[in-house]
DNA sequence: ACATTGATTGTAAACGGTTACAAGCAAAGG
DNA sequence: CCTTTGCTTGTAACCGTTTACAATCAATGT
């Protein structure tokens, strides 16, 4: 691997003028740039990124950590960044923090090792005071999906509890008055925000909303699947169901569908996400909305401000939940 | 950000004995691995990536370069290249080549500039020879989805005739004579394969396989309704169909729900990939397995392998589809 | 002709680590 | 008591860049 002395050598100039030219500086001479592009290409010559980095204190390298690639929703998140990040030259560092705690931990301590300036995490394992204490060693670090007071000018949030108030809402406007939530048994709190605008939505449409209509299953179309059958076997009167998420609504679906129950006409059924899936689940899924590649976005560029300038204002940091109305819920049917 | 200098200081130690305990050398000595993880600890001290790698001439970072990472096919792909590089103590560097020469280019060119030792590439744009001079480049680079003759020890790829060849011999054993092919429009060997597969199916059972039977669409869920309804209208006899992939394939079914088709009744339809949405179509779509995780997890130990080594064998470097039985298809009626 | 200017260039000192080598030192052996 | 041995330590060179600074040199102004 030729070094930037070999081209030196071999365009006959001092490294210095080499570096000019890597780098565009203005005071290089007609000549020499000439020569050492020259000799960059017969040399096929690549600067190397670790010496930059170390001397200009700058990798050009984001580093994002999602709980798992595979799913969509991360998908689209990391692919949001990679934009932004696009434009500005930047590489993506990925980390995947599986759920885990432990796993989380070590991602975010390899990231920041790594020395990327930018940080975009989302972690919902870790305590705030844990990701309070990240924040402070790494000036770039952005929350995303998650609300910290302490730092809140470094956190992208989003409504959860509105959104559930929303769809819980949307199925009492459409008659349903025994509305079944499922929820996921991660102890996060993104389920407790979301039950919580559940439970507020029949409250203020004083709609009865016993223990017996709420469950927590496993967080996947399996979860839902079972939730499902939990709540019919118990002979739960409901005409509606809210999942905690699409995934569980397509195994509420399945449910559904293996006890030839109509959707939506015995039973409406409302995700939230707006995931991949949900389009492509019979009925297409009424959902809402989760503006995450917006969301992402914002995060990548506060992320980038903050990397560079240590203080950025930021016009919006909570977003808000949209609804999504496809086939799965229709006006209550008495019957 | 404290350095190796003013831990040495704190510790009362020089800088050498730092790094020595830094990197667990055997030889330090017990009192100063004490002093030295204490003053680690009160300096907040991490060893600053890039003056390692410039010495030590490794990043431990693996590039991967894919087509789009919100694709859950490509999002599979991603988590299997983490798992071995997370048992190998290595970061992930993503790049996105949206399906683009141009884009692809600049992505590869800027993962091999990051100092990555180890790329699994993705790369369907590009050319072989602009892929060959690559990989002459970078040691560690291995080809994934992609076979080139010249490089082939670097390439982990997959049957598509074979997969085709399946997928359509499928339907033939259950009746169907009159088989469509949904093609993607995409210029890719992956495009040719598959089609060449299918009609060999049908030439190797005396099958009719005019040019009305197949026809491109573009590569996604609205490509494959376009093109179901494209075989509609021109009434062609047929009572299957073979889609590129299961994306289009969830086209087909919607066009057919929309024209009251009963699937897999009155028509049959056959996926390809096996991907995240398969499960969750209607009806649960049959289709063909494509083993991104294994491949992936091969390539990745490949490219590790290489990248350590320079060379090494590799069992297999062609993987193979399996067919996935679901409910997209039955038994021909005729009628 | 000479001082001044401006453009171009090279020298050398960082950046923050790793590691070969030499040196120090205590324990063990004669 | 002196040598040898083995463990621990520090010194300094090096990795491949960037960049401040000084130096060179041709062109310009007087």
């Amino acid at each position: 691997m030729a070094t930037i002395k070999d081209v030196a050598r071999e365009a006959g100039v001092s490294i210095a003028t080499v570096s000019r030219v890597i780098n565009k500086s203005p005071k290089a001479g007609k000549a020499s740039i000439k020569s050492v592009q020259v000799a960059m290409k017969n040399l096929s010559y690549r600067p190397n990124a670790s010496a930059r980095a170390l001397v200009s204190k700058n990798t050009n390298t984001i580093a994002v950590l999602v709980s798992d690639v595979s799913d969509p929703f991360f998908g689209s998140l990391i692919k949001s960044v990679d934009q932004v990040a696009r434009e500005n030259n930047k590489h993506l560092l990925i980390g995947n923090g599986y759920h885990d705690a432990d796993a989380e931990r070590d991602s975010i301590e390899l990231l920041i090792n790594s020395g990327s300036e930018s940080l975009i995490i989302h972690s919902k394992a870790l305590s705030d005071q844990e990701l309070i204490a990240f924040a402070k060693e790494a000036p770039g670090l952005v929350l995303i999906n998650r609300f910290i007071p302490e730092i809140s000018e470094r956190c992208i949030a989003f409504d959860n509890f509105k959104g559930a108030y929303m769809a819980t809402q949307f199925l009492i406007n459409n008659g349903h008055e025994h509305i079944a939530y499922i929820n996921s048994n991660h102890n996060i709190d993104d389920a407790f925000e979301r039950k919580a605008g559940y439970l507020k939505a029949l409250q203020d449409h004083n709609l009865p909303h016993p223990a017996s209509y709420t469950l927590e299953a496993e967080l996947s179309d399996e979860g839902g699947r079972l939730g499902m059958i939990e709540l019919l076997s118990k002979g739960t009167p409901i005409t509606a169901v809210v999942a905690y998420n699409d995934f569980m609504a397509a195994g509420v679906l399945a449910a559904l569908e293996e006890n030839n129950i109509a959707i939506p006409a015995q039973m409406s059924v409302i995700g939230f996400d707006n995931g991949l899936i949900s389009r492509y689940l019979y009925p297409k899924l009424t959902t809402i909305n989760y503006p995450i590649d917006l969301m992402a976005k914002q995060a990548t560029l506060l992320s980038i401000c903050l990397a560079k300038k240590g203080k950025c204002e930021l016009e919006n940091n909570m977003f808000s939940p949209t609804l999504v109305k496809r086939l799965s819920v229709s006006q209550r049917n008495d019957n």
